[in-house]
DNA sequence: TTTAAACCTGTGTGTAAGACACAGGTCAAG
DNA sequence: CTTGACCTGTGTCTTACACACAGGTTTAAA
């Protein structure tokens, strides 16, 4: 298989497929003409990362979880540890996107109503500047 | 006034301070040994990045607001289309992660009482394939 | 068989918003 | 005058790909 060929089996782009054949997350062969050659082990090898960044795994999780099956281990383990951490993370950017989602949406229908003023020299909008003040140390 | 002070003053680091340095959105005078020095307007024209950057605006909005009200023009109609335009970003962003939240915790549940297994010649871990399928084209 | 268009290839670079590394400069205390 | 603490600018690294590009391959028509 090619690499267009492989992206287009499960949805994905070429450049994607050989980002992570940069990494060596997928180990073609190369074809006489230099191309790269993916075999059925690399097919379901690549299913298994669309799965786990899917899940939220980062690219480098899913590099050393390979590597920890490779090493014949059972990757399960780390798989529940990484995913502990990574949903604490997600748990965090939820809330601050949550609290900036508020924020934005509170100052669109304020600045709706507020009127236009040219800045000065101290001053670039005025919609932001009065918006919340930041505070100094 | 040098980096690290002006840095301080607004509770950010010096890095992110050189950052908006280097885009030229704060514009010190070269001090004699060579080190920038940070005016009064610097420090208000750092306070307004930050304050934007706080609503949701990338630098590259900011940057844009300041060309305009450079041009002695009101920044205000720009910056209302701006923050529609980021806060329709925001709510996407929000979904995809209220989503990725819930399939991670609903993934770290499920593992919990599943076994460990071995990986195979085409399976690095079941837990996260098994969980759900990528379709085929 | 020749040729041309369409498509594909690998490699190299660009992206956002800073964080980090580093060799050297500056400044107060002794 | 020297030490040590702190600071400086510049350059590189990060994530997860997307894009650009010069050239190779394949298919179809001529």
């Amino acid at each position: 298989m090619k690499v267009t060929e492989l992206a287009k089996e499960f949805g994905t782009t070429p450049d994607t497929v050989r980002y992570y054949t940069r990494l060596k997350l997928l180990n073609p062969a190369k074809s006489v003409n230099g191309y790269k050659s993916y075999s059925n082990k690399e097919v379901s090898r690549l299913k298994f990362i669309l799965s786990a960044r899917n899940l939220g795994f980062s690219v480098a999780d899913i590099k050393e979880i390979i590597n920890e099956s490779e090493d014949g281990k059972s990757a399960c383990p780390l798989v529940r540890s990484l995913i502990k951490e990574r949903l604490e993370e997600t748990e965090k950017q939820f809330q601050a996107m949550l609290a900036l989602r508020g924020k934005m949406s509170s100052a669109l229908s304020r600045w709706e109503e507020m009127e236009d003023k040219a800045p000065t020299a101290n001053m670039v909008c005025h919609l932001i500047e009065n918006f919340e003040q930041i505070k100094k140390a």
